[in-house]
DNA sequence: AAAAGAGTCAACCGCGGGTCC
DNA sequence: GGGACCCGCGGTTGACTCTTT
């Protein structure tokens, strides 16, 4: 069959197809097929050239495209794909059925680059946009390193860093609360909307909280497990507790009497033989004991699409720590003792936590490959670790005196 | 409320490779 | 072998939408 030209040059319609284009493309060529594409506009009665026909078939009208926005998981698989096919997008869209090279192409350069950059990975090479930076190479050194206590100076210092920075957002509320909502707005730009839970919440935490929102800090960089590759674990699933929009920092003091009858309205009175409220849930905790909550807690907490959040809450008052029986959403907890002993697998989460010492909390060991993806989380726990420095771990989270929380929401 | 800027995405353009005559 | 044509691909554009100021 000899196929007409559809480069001579006439009076195609341009710009966007209407839905009567539409129609008249997809009814022809279920119907008759496309054959042709340079016949099929006339055949169809379309006035727009076969090249245009086609596009318009492949990007939009076939069947079993898939809508709407790409899933983490796809944009794993774009990401990886990319960094062994380059920009072949025809190739990489064979990877996701349903989505088109077109539709990869414009996801990629709209978004994803964007974030890898920001993630300092060039996205082009995915390597570290300076590989020979020292900012990189101090970063790594952390990473492999990676106790606790270096993690936190590190930590401790990049906040420094943030805070005599403009890039920060400060809010104060004089209010007493326990619970903050952060609710996101777009993709991935927080907007903080800090907000008291209705009760128990604004009676009983009657410090006065300070709430640092710190948006574009990429601290899934800092969490690599040793020896991973940055695309590994640059894409990760939050958890739904994060995903709710809910980052639970504090615990209130309630009245002991109350413990087994708390609501919302039942922490109108401050006890400071404590009972734990947890904002998360709403359940009712018991306590063993009370510990001294550290002045000040950071809690790093990884958020939808490659951000990630950090709350800094300081407290004037000493809130009271209470010994936990709670559990996340998943009735999960990790717990990493056993991976300090060189046998990090998914038993390495317990359900009877001893207290430990704080150099064996190692942050690979915790979020271990191995222990985290097939692991159980059984456990929750809170102890005094050998120096008497408190270590816990909460919904995800591992917690160590020196002012550390590691949102492990994205295992 | 309006303007400016940023982001998104459908569509266009040009090129290279393959096929046909 | 060479020209004409088609197809598919990737880069780019520009209209539209959303967000920020």
């Amino acid at each position: 069959m000899v196929c007409h030209s559809c480069c001579q040059k006439q009076n195609f319609k341009k710009g966007l197809w209407s839905p009567e284009e539409d129609k008249k493309l997809r009814s022809y060529i279920l119907k008759y097929g496309h054959g042709c594409w340079s016949a099929v506009p006339k055949r169809a009665g379309l006035q727009r050239c076969g090249k245009s026909c086609r596009l318009r078939w492949i990007n939009y009208l076939r069947p079993g495209l898939k809508k709407g926005a790409f899933s983490l998981q796809e944009e794993k698989i774009i990401i990886d794909a990319h960094v062994v096919l380059g920009n072949r997008w025809s190739q990489i869209a064979s990877q996701l059925p349903g989505r088109t090279d077109n539709e990869i192409k414009n996801f990629w350069n709209s978004c994803i680059k964007k974030k890898l950059r920001l993630m300092g990975i060039d996205p082009n090479t995915h390597r570290p946009l300076n590989e020979n930076s020292g900012q990189v190479r101090e970063l790594e050194s952390n990473i492999r390193a990676s106790s606790v206590d270096q993690l936190d100076s590190f930590v401790a210092n990049e906040l420094l860093k943030l805070q005599s920075s403009n890039n920060f957002i400060h809010e104060t509320n004089g209010n007493d609360y326990a619970s903050i909502s952060l609710e996101t707005q777009g993709n991935n730009m927080e907007s903080g909307i800090f907000e008291n839970d209705a009760g128990p919440v604004t009676a009983t935490c009657n410090a006065e909280n300070t709430v640092y929102l710190l948006p574009k800090l990429f601290f899934s960089d800092w969490l690599l497990p040793t020896g991973s590759a940055p695309l590994e674990t640059s894409i990760f699933e939050v958890s739904d507790l994060n995903a709710s929009g809910k980052l639970p920092v504090q615990y209130c003091q309630l009245d002991s009497e109350l413990l087994n009858t708390c609501s919302r309205n039942d922490s109108t009175t401050s006890n400071p033989n404590a009972a734990g409220w947890s904002s998360e849930s709403d359940e009712c905790r018991t306590t063993s004991e009370s510990m001294a909550w550290p002045d000040q807690l950071v809690q790093y907490t990884a958020a939808e699409q490659l951000t990630s959040h950090i709350n800094l809450v300081t407290s004037e008052d000493s809130v009271s720590w209470n010994t936990p029986t709670f559990h996340d959403n998943k009735g999960r907890f990790p717990h990493a003792n056993l991976c300090s002993e060189g046998n990090c697998t998914e038993h390495s989460f317990l359900s009877d936590p001893p207290p430990i010492a704080r150099e064996d909390l190692s942050v690979p060991s915790t979020i271990s490959a191995n222990g985290i993806h097939s692991g159980e989380f059984l456990d929750d726990g809170s102890g005094r670790n050998n120096n008497g420095s408190f270590y816990g771990f909460q919904n995800g989270m591992l917690f160590t005196e020196n002012s550390t929380f590691m949102d492990l929401g994205f295992l």
